[in-house]
DNA sequence: AAACCTTTTGAAAACGTTGTCAATCCGGAG
DNA sequence: CTCCGGATTGACAACGTTTTCAAAAGGTTT
C-alpha cells in the first residue's frame, strides 16, 4: 500500500515550493510556463489529487452540499419510504451537485440545535431542505452563513431563503375543477394536515373551484401521518360508506391507499368513486385504474433546487422559483353514477 | 457573526494546554479529576464542539461512510428512479449511520479509477456498495484499505469483502413452486439481464422447480434495462399474445409494467395469467390486484450491512450473511383457467 | 533529604493544503 | 554601472485537531 502522493512530493520532483505547485493547480496566480509545464508533469507522474480534508481546513468550504430531510419519529424513513418522490428529488440532486464537483451529504437531522453544529463541523457550503421543517430551523440558519435553497415551502415561512415549489394552490384546484365539471359535487379533500403550506395552498385551490361555482366548500379530511399509503387506506376506509362520489388527494401514495381501501369495501373506481392523486410519479400511469394527478415535474425542481445552491454558493444568490402543474386524466376518475 | 470556539480557546479558558482538552474530551488518557472538570465546564460554556475537518486531517478518517449506487447512462436515477427499494436501503443505513456518529455520502461514480481517488480525497471511513458493480472496482477496492460492505452481491464475485444478500435461489423457487403448485405449467420467468448474479440465483432456483417435478425449464424472457416499469411493461406487451398462463418477475416494479401491459391488452390479472414479482415494496399490497410476491425484508438488510460496516471499521470484520425470504400470496396468482 | 516511582501535564510536531508576504530575478532606463 | 519596476517564486504561517515526547508534580521509600 504505496503512500498517496502529497502536494510536497509534487513540489519536489518538479523542483519547485509547495506554494508553486498550488498556483499552477488551482491556476490562481502567473506562474512562467516553462515551470508550470514541470509542475504539470510532476503531477501527473505521481498521480497527485489534492486532499479534499487538508483543503478545507484552510478554504473553510468542504465541497459538499447537505441534503436534509425531516425526521419523523427518528427516522427519515417514514418520510421518504414509500415515495418514489424523494427518489427522483434525490437523484436529481446527486447529479447536479458531481457534475459540478459537490458531494452530497444525506441526512435527517433530529433536534434543531444539531444542525448548526452539523453544517459547521462538516463545514457544508450550502444546505437543500427537503419539506417542511420547524421555523426554529430558518432562525438557526440565518445566524449562519450557509447558502441554503428550500424545496416545497413557502418563502412567507422562510425569511430570506429561496425556495423551490410549484403551484399547489393551481393543482389543488385543478383537481376539484376536473371533478366538478365531470359532475360530481360530494367530494372530499383528504390532506395530511394543514399545519403545513403546501397542504393549505392546495387546499386553498380546491376550495376556489368551488367557490367560483358558488358551490359550499367541503371540510378537509385529516390523515393522520405523514404522505403513506396507510394514511390513505385509513381515510378510504371511513370514506367507503359515504355519500361522497369523489376524492381529491394530495399525493399519489395516499390515493393508492384509498383506492385499495375502496376496493376492499366492494367500492370501484371510478365507476362509483372517482379518485385524485398529486405529484405523478412514475408508477401512477401503471396502476389500475391508472390514476388522474396533478403532474408536477419532480426531476426538475430537484434539479431547478441544486442549481439555484450553487449558483448561490458562487456567490450570486438565487431567486426562488414556483413550477407549473398540470392535470393528467387518467381512468380513476369519471363521472358520478347517475 | 461570532466565531466557533475552537479548541484552543477553550484550553485558555480552563488554564491548561490544547492536549489536555483533547485527552478530556476524547477521554484518551488518564487526567486528574480537577482539571477534567475545568475543562468540561468551559467546553460546555464556549459550547465547543470539535471541528471534525481538522480532527480528519490528523486522525486520517472522517466519520462519513460512502453508499455507492451503480451509474447508469450516467445516472443514479435510471436505477433508483422508480423503485422504492432503495428507499427503504437508504433510510435504513442513514439511520444506523446516525446513531452511530457517522454521516452518510451518496453517490454514483462515474469510472472505476475514480473510486480510489474519492474514496482518499474525502478519506472514508466505509464503503457501502448497493447492487451490481464491474469487477475491476473491487480489484481497485482491494488495493486500498477502506471496510466496505457489499449489497445483493455473492462472494465469489468479490473476493475478501463480506456481502449482505439473500436467498435469492430460494426465492426463485417459491416463486415457481407456487405457479406450478397451482397447475400453471406455462411460465415465463422475466429477468434484467443474467450477468447479475442476483438474477442468474434466482433463475436458478426457478429452475429447479421445474426439475423437482421433471419438467422442462423455459428459458428466461430479458428485459432490455434495469428494473423499471417500462421494462415489465414491454414484456408484458410482448407476452399477452403468448400462451404462457404465468409470470415469474424478479422485481415488483417490473410486475406492475406486466401487469398494466397485460391489463391494456384485455389479459385478465390473475383470472388469465398470473404475475409474481419479487421485493414486496410497500406499494405491492395496496394495488389492485394486489401483488403475489417474494418477500425480502428491505430495511433489515440495509441495516444489517450497515452495522457490519460499521463493526468493520471498528476493527471487528463481520462476515456476510443472508436472510431468508418468503413468499407471500396475495391477489395476483390465481389457478390456469380450463 | 535524596532517590525513585507514578501520575499528570504541556510544548511542539504533524496532518496537507492555501495564502501572505518578502525575496529574487530579469530587462531596461538613467 | 546602478537603480528601478515588474514578473515570478519561495519561506513560512495558518487552519484546528491529535499525538509524541519529555518535563513537572506529587508521593514513597530509603
Amino acid at each position: 500500500m504505496k503512500r498517496r502522493a502529497t502536494i510536497k512530493d509534487v513540489a519536489e520532483r518538479a523542483g519547485v515550493s509547495k506554494a508553486a505547485v498550488s498556483y499552477v493547480l488551482n491556476d490562481i496566480r502567473k506562474v512562467s510556463a516553462e515551470t508550470k509545464a514541470r509542475v504539470l508533469q510532476a503531477a501527473s507522474e505521481l498521480d497527485y489529487q489534492p486532499d479534499f480534508t487538508a483543503r478545507s481546513l484552510t478554504k473553510r468550504t468542504s465541497n459538499m452540499i447537505g441534503v436534509i430531510l425531516p425526521l419523523v419519529d427518528a427516522s427519515i424513513a417514514n418520510v421518504m419510504q414509500e415515495n418514489t418522490y424523494y427518489n427522483e428529488m434525490i437523484s436529481a440532486i446527486e447529479k447536479v451537485a458531481r457534475e459540478n464537483g459537490f458531494d452530497v451529504l444525506l441526512t435527517g437531522l433530529a433536534r434543531p440545535e444539531e444542525y448548526r453544529n452539523w453544517v459547521q463541523k462538516r463545514r457544508l457550503d450550502g444546505l437543500l431542505f427537503l419539506g417542511l421543517f420547524p421555523a426554529s430551523i430558518y432562525a438557526e440558519m440565518r445566524s449562519m452563513e450557509v447558502p441554503a435553497v428550500l424545496i416545497d415551502t413557502y418563502e412567507e415561512h422562510t425569511g430570506k431563503y429561496p425556495s423551490v415549489n410549484i403551484n399547489d394552490e393551481k393543482g389543488g384546484f385543478l383537481a376539484a375543477e376536473h371533478l366538478l365539471s365531470l359532475g360530481h359535487e360530494n367530494i372530499a379533500f383528504l390532506t395530511t394536515g394543514l399545519e403545513n403550506p403546501v397542504e393549505v395552498h392546495r387546499y386553498k385551490g380546491f376550495t376556489r373551484a368551488f367557490q367560483e361555482r358558488g358551490m359550499t366548500v367541503p371540510s378537509p379530511e385529516t390523515a393522520e401521518t405523514t404522505h403513506r399509503l396507510e394514511s390513505g387506506w385509513m381515510i378510504g376506509k371511513k370514506l367507503a360508506g359515504s355519500s361522497r362520489t369523489a376524492i381529491v388527494c394530495t399525493s399519489d401514495i395516499t390515493a393508492f391507499g384509498v383506492i385499495r381501501a375502496l376496493y376492499e369495501a366492494g367500492v370501484r373506481v371510478p365507476e362509483d368513486v372517482s379518485v385524485t392523486g398529486f405529484d405523478d410519479i412514475h408508477i401512477s400511469r401503471y396502476t389500475t385504474p391508472s390514476l388522474t394527478t396533478v403532474r408536477q415535474h419532480i426531476m426538475q425542481k430537484g434539479t431547478a433546487a441544486a442549481e439555484k445552491l450553487i449558483e448561490t454558493m458562487k456567490g450570486h444568490p438565487a431567486a426562488g422559483e414556483t413550477f407549473d402543474v398540470k392535470l393528467v386524466i387518467r381512468e380513476s376518475t369519471a363521472p358520478p353514477k347517475q
